[in-house]
DNA sequence: AACCGGTACAACCGCTTGTTA
DNA sequence: CTAACAAGCGGTTGTACCGGT
């Protein structure tokens, strides 16, 4: 039988972080630095679940984390490796300096997510979408030759079958990042 | 001004994983 | 080997905010 991650948990403060407690938790982690989170509120002077104050300082209050908006070049990144490792946020995130999981998970879903979904994309496996693959085989059933505006779907779902390529050449530059 | 739907993101929950006794 | 525990992870929820009507 598991026990809970806190004691009297009832009594514990959920919901929004005061200024208060981050200062607490700040003072506390500048002391002391991080680790046994089970034990850090009640030494800190929190009521608040050690898991709680631990995600408070990984996500939010943890000074060297970036901030603020995602460049060009992260969103690539992160596409990038989402292809590769799928919903691994932790894993993406660590190729991101100064990111973080829970960062990057909420960035996928609200901003990347759709951006590939404009794309005619599948965020799930970075495929052509059902519907562009529909086009793709009516245009191949109407015309022997291509038209210049079907190209850019007849391209799509070309690259789409050299994906397994990609993924390993992607394996190879990711194995000689930092 | 009031309402409403959509968006962004902080925080929670339950489960898994790694470690230790 | 295994049971117990802390830490970590990913899915999900709650809510503040914003723009449109």
């Amino acid at each position: 039988m598991r026990k809970p991650c806190c004691d009297n948990k009832e009594e514990m403060h959920k919901g929004a972080w005061s200024k208060q407690e981050d200062k607490k938790l700040i003072d506390y982690i500048t002391k002391h630095g991080e680790g046994c989170w089970r034990n850090l509120p009640k030494a800190a002077g929190l009521l608040r679940c050690g898991k709680s104050c631990r995600l408070r300082w990984m996500n939010y209050l943890n000074p060297n984390l970036k901030r603020g908006n995602f460049t060009e070049d992260e969103d690539d990144l992160i596409i990038k490796l989402h292809a590769l490792l799928g919903n691994r946020w932790s894993l993406i995130a660590g190729r991101l300096p100064g990111r973080t999981d829970n960062e990057v998970k909420n960035y996928w879903n609200s901003h990347l997510r759709r951006k590939l979904i404009k794309l005619g994309i599948d965020p799930k496996n970075h495929r052509l979408s059902h519907y562009l693959h529909i086009k793709r085989l009516e245009f191949l059933q109407e015309n022997n030759t291509r038209s210049e505006n079907d190209g850019l779907i007849f391209d799509a779902a070309s690259s789409c079958a050299n994906k397994d390529q990609q993924i390993t050449s992607s394996l190879l530059d990711l194995n000689s990042l930092p």
